[in-house]
DNA sequence: GCTTGACCTAAACTTAGCTTGAGGTTGCAT
DNA sequence: ATGCAACCTCAAGCTAAGTTTAGGTCAAGC
């Protein structure tokens, strides 16, 4: 039978993603592995389904304290299971429906400017300031806020 | 009628973009404004336009440098045409097009794993590393890379 | 002629998401 | 028991897209 912890080296190689990362992650609060005797970090196995659902949250566009909020949502300690994640998925389905909503909201209103050549700011309905994409992470903070 | 050249205080309030991030622009090659005797920036009314196009990419989920590149295809020192934007709006609905494609298969991938429960590397195609979102700016650049 | 507001430059600070480096420890195989 | 890879912490550095601050100049009204 397998080890029931893995190394944070095994993390890595098993999600692709760096060691540096893992252990930001883990600053972030996505990740609190155990530690062993002599202070090295120690993973759930599961640990690898919460590292990859990480990547696929941000595929989708959100910051690391979205997805955070998410995974708070598993149970601490145990092992989540299908039903947990399916939960999760779910709620994720939302945010990224309503992204793609204003999306192809902006991208319709750009095709009419297109048609009319304005990109005026007094005509245009692109400028309108509350129509913001759920753009997060850096960007034109002053202007989006 | 009216002066043919703006202060950088009037394209701000025009474009309602911070004086400061103007100058940033300009650092960035987005906008090469004249100087008066006294050094002072002064822009074509033209330049509305090409801010408000820059505000309109950025909705769109395109970085400042990108956004140079379209912008580099408008004619150095006269007037963008009505032509010559409709040009650029149009290579841009394309990159937006790209995006909102790329974010609907992640969905929908999404769905099938909300189906299967999986979340697992060797099974869920959402893990396609090429199948990368065009999510520009800051971010896993590692894992996007 | 003087004050005030708009303008100038340059450099430092901010947030997100990491990586890199320095210097030290652990753990496993020989 | 020794050697070496993998691990540890802490601090600094990177990019994007700006903002903030400090110290100085310009232009216009009174």
């Amino acid at each position: 039978m397998q080890a029931q912890f893995i190394s944070i080296g095994q993390l890595a190689k098993r999600t692709g993603v760096a060691v540096s990362a893992l252990r930001f992650y883990e600053e972030k609060g996505l990740l609190n592995p155990l530690r062993s005797g002599g202070n090295q970090r120690r993973y759930l196995r599961s640990d690898i389904r919460r590292v990859s659902f990480v990547l696929i949250a941000q595929k989708l566009g959100l910051g690391l304290a979205e997805i955070e909020e998410h995974l708070a949502q598993l149970p601490e300690g145990r092992n989540p299971t299908l039903t947990d994640w399916q939960k999760i998925s779910r709620a994720m389905r939302e945010q990224i429906d309503a992204r793609i909503t204003l999306l192809n909201r902006t991208r319709n209103q750009l095709d009419q400017c297109i048609g009319c050549g304005c990109l005026s700011l007094t005509k245009c309905q692109l400028y309108n300031k509350d129509d913001k994409l759920g753009l997060k992470g850096p960007g034109p903070r002053a202007v989006l806020d």
